[in-house]
DNA sequence: AGGGTCAG
DNA sequence: CTGACCCT
């Protein structure tokens, strides 16, 4: 290997990393909403270059849009590559404009892949006697490598050189398109040998050196792989030439034309504010002749940190005697397990100053672990503390620690913030709300992974069987963050009214009543559902041996693979729909449709559903009760649903069946404890209420000011009937389009519901438009608003952010829409309902503390454990409050039913 | 429209 | 990871 006193050319392969980038990093996206996570990733590898290669030209390259010579080779070429995501399409521009900012040379060749591009640029560097660096993600590019020309992976921080390549793949460079030729590449679609693989191709070539000899000598494979070559040797040349990279693509310009400028500092600030690169900012604003003029608010500096692991009373006591004087901490628990009925706490951390933090382990048990408090000793000198609701408490989640610190007789109290609330609420669409998450997103820092200490898979570690010196910085650093975040988020929030309030008033306030529900789980006929398990595996066993006697064979009902064998290509069933990968699908409508003229789809239909039941009910449920409480306790999760609205999980609380009479077998399962009864509570129609409240439709508000029943008096305005004519049918109709409006549904998705020509379905769609013109300018304006703010509110300023609502690509763009229109009804409906609960629970634990008791939420209705005397009394005063939960131009109608069990209370 | 879970 | 299916 040569070496050459200039520092060699790095020619990066921008679009390979941009790929990657987006793949690989958590969605980070600003607070508007816009994603960042590939500009992130993109830039800061291209950043490490300068100190990985000092002194070195970079010059950064991008695919253009376009077709490229090799579609003209081959028109399949990349046939079947999905159209970009568009939260990666929104991220290139910017991409390109920091880099040009950077004083990066970018080069965007079109009608050349970047490919192609760098490859001649290496080859002429190389003719020039300049060693070069070909910085990508992309593997094809080792076919490059020589002796002045190594491959770099800046995200891996790997590099291959001619000994890498042959240690990696097995063979040399040369070899590597005959390689690529006969492996084939399914996501460019290029064809190559069948069921050759990187093995077999390896074998092929260290025998025979290259394609051509390989080719003439292919009598030689023995077995159907040697068919499989033969069939292919017509294919392989061109297979070849689509996986080359040329070398000799006619440039308009020249390796020393391309060169570096100076970076425009101001430019780059600018942009780094805007995506909101907190640490890139900071970096540049510290650079002299940057003066930051356009910053409102100090971009938070990364502290210096002390983080400690007190196993030391002194040390601990005196802790003890800052948080008592602070306004407000940071607090976190470290337990054993994620399920909170279950885990213990191992140790606590907290903050009180950015950057300073402590953790106080008094449960690792490991062998060797250092002497640590007493746990009784840390926690009694605690509680007082924890449980002062006028001393403030911030935390990531504290409706986990408040449960966890429950089970150790502990009332956590003064809940008064909450980072992931905080982050929830100014934008509910950024996908994870995770302590990690935020402080990338936030603070522009990396926290230690909880992986990196614990490790992952079966070996995965508890808590407490993490070393002090590795839990410890772990554990401070979650306090010191939660902290950093709130000082961060709370002023952002704080800055906008209507979301400040939703965040204080609606989803603060929840976080205690449903850590009650949690805690207090609710109650399960186990036995009942057993013996139903056993039934259902009974009519199943005769099920399966049916459709085996009807298909001729034995297969796996439970398998749709299986099943499109059997349906399509055995017994030649006509294909209705296909799955959006191309094959015939096998969902319920289309058995359905199957099921009028043949046997066998009714049969795997009453299969599935059962086998569904059985699953995920009547086998699973039983074994999700607790064996200290003897009763089911879900998780209610406060910030993954964007319109606002909880969801559940371990067991879904939210999903128990109720349309089949079998399904509701298992409603029967829930019960109430001797003596008490349980009594659901629902919002009559509540979203199109809301409809009527926000489009002020005279029509619909007087329906329902006049108490009418919703659907028939739809069917009556849209079929021109008077209101006692209305058939079941036409109420049915009006019932599908009254639920397509809350949807945003097209009429498309009507005809589909209805199984109506789409024109008929658009008939009716206009017909409903001009009967209730009010609806009709509401869903034209809230349409516009998405458009032009890029975001819809519910009625209390809960905000949703809608990204794609100016996406290019229409399908999306449509679907925005829908969620434009639905958005704003479903979550003013989360909003009432939350308010209602705070409300409701408030009220109970005041005056009918031993009588009745919160014990489910599903979406528009609440369950509750109520004592037998107190039915009448609890009904009333619930049904009250609910109705009270917001004040709207209809009434909000409560339905109240009382039950031995929750199908009984409906 | 928004969710969660299961089997393969 | 996908397809299927349970809920509001």
């Amino acid at each position: 290997m040569s070496q050459t006193q200039t520092p060699p050319v790095v020619l990066v392969d921008g679009s390979s990393y941009l790929f990657r980038a987006f793949h690989a990093l958590p969605p980070l996206t600003t607070s508007k909403g816009q994603p960042t996570g590939a500009i992130k990733g993109v830039i800061s590898m291209i950043r490490r270059l300068d100190q990985d290669f000092p002194g070195s030209k970079v010059v950064v390259v991008f695919d253009a849009k376009g077709k490229t010579f090799r579609h003209e080779l081959y028109e399949e070429y990349k046939a079947h590559r999905p159209p970009m995501p568009e939260d990666l399409a929104t991220q290139i521009a910017p991409i390109h404009e920091i880099i040009r900012a950077m004083g990066l040379p970018l080069l965007i060749v079109p009608n050349v892949e970047a490919d192609d591009v760098i490859g001649t640029l290496a080859c002429e560097a190389t003719a020039k006697g300049v060693d070069v660096v070909i910085s990508t993600g992309d593997k094809d590019m080792a076919q490059l490598v020589s002796d002045h020309v190594t491959l770099v992976n800046t995200m891996t921080e790997t590099t291959m050189d001619r000994e890498g390549v042959k240690e990696k793949f097995g063979i040399g460079p040369e070899q590597i398109v005959d390689y690529l030729a006969l492996v084939g590449d399914k996501v460019d679609n290029i064809p190559g040998v069948e069921k050759c693989g990187p093995k077999t191709a390896v074998k092929w070539l260290q025998s025979y050196e290259n394609l051509d000899k390989l080719v003439e000598h292919a009598d030689e494979i023995k077995g159907k792989i040697g068919d499989n070559l033969r069939a292919a040797s017509e294919i392989l040349p061109l297979s070849r030439e689509l996986a080359t990279i040329k070398v000799d693509v006619e440039l308009e310009f020249g390796i020393t034309d391309v060169q570096p400028d100076e970076p425009d500092r101001e430019k780059l600030l600018a942009m780094f504010k805007e995506l909101e690169f907190k640490t890139w900012v900071d970096e540049l604003s510290r650079q002299e002749g940057v003066v930051d003029v356009s910053s409102e608010e100090s971009t938070p500096e990364t502290p210096e940190k002390h983080y400690s692991t007190v196993t030391d009373k002194a040390e601990f006591d005196e802790w003890v005697e800052r948080l008592k004087k602070a306004d407000i901490f940071a607090f976190d628990t470290e337990t054993t397990s994620l399920n909170y009925s279950t885990a213990e706490v191992v140790g606590v951390s907290f903050a009180i100053e950015p950057g300073e933090a402590a953790y106080v382990p008094f449960g690792h048990d490991y062998m060797g672990a250092p002497e640590q408090l007493e746990p009784n000793y840390v926690l009694g000198q605690l509680k007082p503390l924890l449980e002062d609701s006028s001393q403030k408490k911030v935390g990531q989640n504290l409706k986990y620690d408040k449960n966890v610190l429950a089970n150790h007789g502990i009332s956590l109290e003064g809940i008064t913030e909450d980072t992931m609330l905080e982050s929830y609420v100014l934008n509910s669409t950024a996908s994870r709300h995770d302590m990690d998450s935020l402080a990338l997103k936030y603070l522009g820092e990396a926290t230690i992974s909880f992986e990196s200490i614990a490790g992952k898979g079966a070996k995965q570690l508890t808590f407490n069987q993490i070393s002090l010196e590795q839990a410890g910085p772990y554990a401070a650093e979650d306090a010191d963050i939660t902290l950093r975040l709130h000082r961060t988020l709370r002023p952002k929030l704080a800055a906008e009214p209507k979301l400040d309030s939703v965040y204080q008033n609606i989803d603060l306030p929840l976080v205690p009543v449903l850590s009650h529900m949690e805690q207090r789980g609710v109650m399960l006929d186990s036995a009942t559902l057993r013996r139903h398990s056993q039934e259902l595996a009974i009519r199943m066993a005769e099920l399966e041996q049916a459709a085996h006697e009807e298909a001729g064979e034995p297969f796996n009902l439970g398998s749709p693979k299986q099943l499109q064998a059997i349906f399509y290509e055995k017994l030649g069933l006509p294909v209705i729909k296909k799955t959006p990968k191309g094959a015939p699908s096998t969902a319920e409508p289309v058995l359905q449709e199957l099921a009028h003229e043949y046997k066998l789809p009714h049969l795997i239909l009453e299969h599935r559903s059962l086998s569904k039941l059985k699953s995920t009910y009547t086998d699973r449920l039983p074994e999700m009760v607790s064996p200290r409480t003897g009763r089911v306790h879900t998780s209610y999760h406060q910030a993954v649903a964007a319109t606002g609205r909880l969801s559940s999980s371990e067991p879904n609380l939210q999903n128990i069946p109720i349309r089949t009479e079998e399904g509701r077998r298992i409603r029967q399962a829930f019960i109430a404890p001797e003596g008490y009864k349980l009594v659901a509570a629902d919002y009559s129609q509540i979203e199109l209420r809301i409809m009527a409240h926000l489009s002020g439709d005279k029509s619909l508000l007087k329906a329902f000011a006049e108490g009418k029943d919703i659907h028939r008096a739809t069917a009556a305005e849209v079929f021109d009937t008077p209101v006692e004519d209305v058939t079941g049918e036409q109420r049915r109709s009006a019932k599908a389009i009254n639920f397509g409006l809350i949807y945003g549904m097209s009429a498309f998705g009507l005809s589909r519901q209805l199984g109506v020509e789409r024109k008929v379905a658009q008939e009716y769609i206009d017909l409903y438009f001009h009967r209730y013109p009010g609806v009709a300018d509401y869903m034209d304006n809230i349409r516009k608003l998405a458009h032009d703010q890029g975001y819809v509110e519910t009625l209390f300023g809960r905000r949703l952010y809608l990204p794609e609502i100016n996406a290019r690509n229409k399908q999306m763009q449509q679907a925005a829409e829908r969620t434009a229109i639905n958005a704003p009804m479903q979550g003013t409906a989360a909003d009432i309902i939350k308010r209602a609960m705070v409300t409701v629970e408030n009220w109970l634990l005041d005056s009918h503390a031993e009588e009745a008791r919160m014990v489910m939420q599903v979406h528009d209705e609440l369950i509750l454990e109520v004592k037998e005397s107190a039915i009448d009394k609890v009904i009333a005063g619930l049904t009250e409050r609910m109705s009270k939960a917001a004040e709207l131009d209809v009434p909000l109608l409560v339905e109240a039913g009382v039950g031995d069990n929750w199908d009984e209370a409906h």
